[in-house]
DNA sequence: TTACAAGTCCAGTTTACGTCA
DNA sequence: CCTGACGTAAACTGGACTTGT
């Protein structure tokens, strides 16, 4: 048995399958490609001793009958489909000189033991052509050797944000069944909710970093009013005849029980807490709100207390 | 206890695709 | 209509970490 592989041109067969196996000293070809993510292996061929051998030890298992599919040089062409989404779009094609490979259930089919035990890994490679295909036409119109990239659908979209509104991370059960749920591969879900985690980290730096900024804006704020505040006190300070200066100590610090304000300019300062997500490890360690005290000054701005003139 | 493989996550990067000037 | 810049999202890569054997 002899084993071809080509990319791209599935008109063309192989030259080994018209000219009587010129590689017959090799009894098993192996032939890996690397082509860009393309990683795909193949161990198979057998020479003429060794069909041979495969011939008589049939006919004496088999009695010399239904043995002839495996040994008549029907060529089999396979057009595979890349084994991801994210591979090549070339069709792969798989020649063989007769139909062994088909694996249908009848172990004896083939008569190889080697072809038993990859029975798993061709279904799984058969599991994942299927995939493939299910994702359109597409990539096999498009016939260029590059990787295509997949664009979810809204309804997929959709659904894997609801997911991942309720656990940002998936455990394989709960990933596999996702991805059965929306015609994906486990890869694609895994890869998915790993990039959403991103753009959520992403944004959340984004608000903190907007957080913080307005913190620096208010606590620069504060930083002028203060030395604006220090200024005029000052001032009363050395006006001995300020009647009000003693019944006002500077080191008297309060401010409104209500709603933690002043009555200063700092009433307009921005509370930027209100705008920060609350569930944010990131606000921890962070002096905000701003409840630092003030020097006493009438509460002009309170509705509930009337402002001294 | 140590070594190893397998699996997962994350940060960073690449790349295909859509949009817009 | 074409084109290049740009943003976004899907996918990849490599390292760190955990877990099971």
């Amino acid at each position: 048995m002899e084993l071809g592989l080509s990319l791209g041109d599935a008109s063309k067969p192989f030259n080994f399958l018209t000219e009587n196996n010129t590689q017959k000293e090799t009894q098993l070809q192996t032939t890996k490609i690397r082509n860009n993510s393309l990683d795909f292996c193949i161990a198979l061929g057998l020479n003429q001793e060794l069909q041979k051998t495969h011939k008589s030890h049939d006919e004496e298992t088999n009695g010399g009958h239904g043995s002839d599919d495996i040994h008549n040089n029907t060529t089999l062409q396979l057009n595979l489909l890349p084994l991801s989404p994210v591979l090549s779009p070339v069709p792969l094609q798989i020649y063989s000189n007769h139909q062994s490979l088909s694996y249908n259930g009848s172990s004896d089919n083939g008569s190889s033991e080697n072809m038993g035990s990859n029975k798993r890994e061709f279904e799984a490679m058969r599991n994942d052509v299927v995939e493939a295909d299910s994702r359109g036409s597409d990539e096999e119109e498009n016939g260029l050797n590059t990787r295509k990239k997949l664009r979810l659908s809204k309804e997929q979209s959709a659904f894997l944000e609801e997911s991942f509104k309720e656990q940002s991370t998936l455990n394989p059960k709960q990933k596999i069944a996702l991805a059965k749920q929306l015609n994906l591969r486990a890869r694609q879900v895994e890869v998915w909710f790993q990039n959403r985690r991103a753009r959520t980290k992403l944004k959340q730096t984004e608000v903190d970093c907007e957080y913080l900024k307005r913190c620096c804006e208010t606590l620069t704020e504060d930083n002028r009013r203060l030395h604006k505040e220090l200024q005029e006190l000052r001032v009363l300070k050395t006006s001995s005849s300020n009647p009000f200066y003693m019944q006002l100590p500077a080191t008297t610090l309060t401010m409104c029980p209500s709603c933690e304000r002043t009555a200063s300019s700092s009433a307009a300062v921005p509370q930027p807490v209100a705008a920060f997500d609350s569930s944010s490890p990131q606000k921890e360690g962070i002096p905000f709100p701003l409840t630092r005290p003030r020097l006493f000054f009438p509460f002009s701005h309170h509705p509930n207390q009337p402002a001294s003139s």
